[in-house]
DNA sequence: GTAAAGACTATGATATATCATAAAGGTTGC
DNA sequence: GCAACCTTTATGATATATCATAGTCTTTAC
């Protein structure tokens, strides 16, 4: 049975909470994708970060990135500046208007995690999260 | 920091997975996305499912699998034979072609899941599954 | 029987995932 | 200085994710 699979039930958690994060900020009249949001939420903290740095933080693809901040920056979310220094890159700072919508999601995304957490103890997650790590490392590329 | 949040292991441990067992895949020259084995895998067992049906049982939106229908009937791994009983819907059987390639990435499934999985006891896997779905049925829409 | 309601599939629009690669800039060795 | 190499970004191609909706067919209510 598919059910009797544990990478079912692994994808089929972090979907479930993926859709259900983003209704609840559309339902809020936001303008983001939550993906998205995790981006420019690493933008906040830190603008000197290549594409590439950026990918690995939020466990992405650099194409990925790229096409995500060429989003956040039409949606004037995100501003890119050139950078003196190296003509290739920009420095990427979170605009007013990102700072609005980041402040916004914030509440939200808490809220999320308390729901789908619920029911489930301290003792329960600290189990929890070493094995995803060892699954995450297992399937990491030989590097 | 992200890496202390739950969702964010989760994500990472699902993709990693996916990334390796796709590679394998490709690897092995079997030109198949995993998305399409699971689909074609349903198929195998139950050729009477609406789009709907199949939808559910491998988590994912009936337009994303109106779409892997589409493609894998393009490459000749499935056929639609239209129904008489009801002219909006199609029998769809797993082809000759299609059968041989589930049958040649099965032992790759089956040694991705083991890689995926060592050091992990069944003891934990036993943890693992009601935390995993109670997430899933926590973020789960009111119904 | 037929009109309304419902079920099923297909598709448009937009976003993300991934690989591969092109294009441009930077660094190193000499 | 320059050639070879490396880094960074952008983009093409293809697949999937999601919502919304159109189009078709079936069922239900009456």
């Amino acid at each position: 049975m598919l059910s009797s699979i544990v990478f079912y039930a692994l994808d089929k958690a972090i979907r479930s909470y993926r859709r259900m994060a983003q209704a609840t900020i559309d339902r809020a009249g936001l303008d983001i994708t939550i993906d998205q949001w995790l981006v420019l939420r690493v933008l906040l903290e830190h603008d000197d970060l290549t594409q590439h740095d950026i990918a690995e933080r939020v466990f992405k693809d650099q194409a990925s990135v790229a096409r995500m901040l060429a989003l956040l920056t039409r949606r004037g979310l995100l501003s890119a500046v050139p950078l003196p220094h190296d003509g290739r890159r920009t420095q990427l700072r979170v605009t007013e208007a990102g700072h609005r919508i980041l402040a916004a999601v914030q509440p939200i995304v808490l809220q999320n995690r308390t729901k789908a957490l619920a029911g489930i103890s301290e003792e329960e997650l600290a189990v929890l999260r070493p094995l995803l790590d060892r699954i995450a490392l297992n399937c990491a590329p030989p590097a």
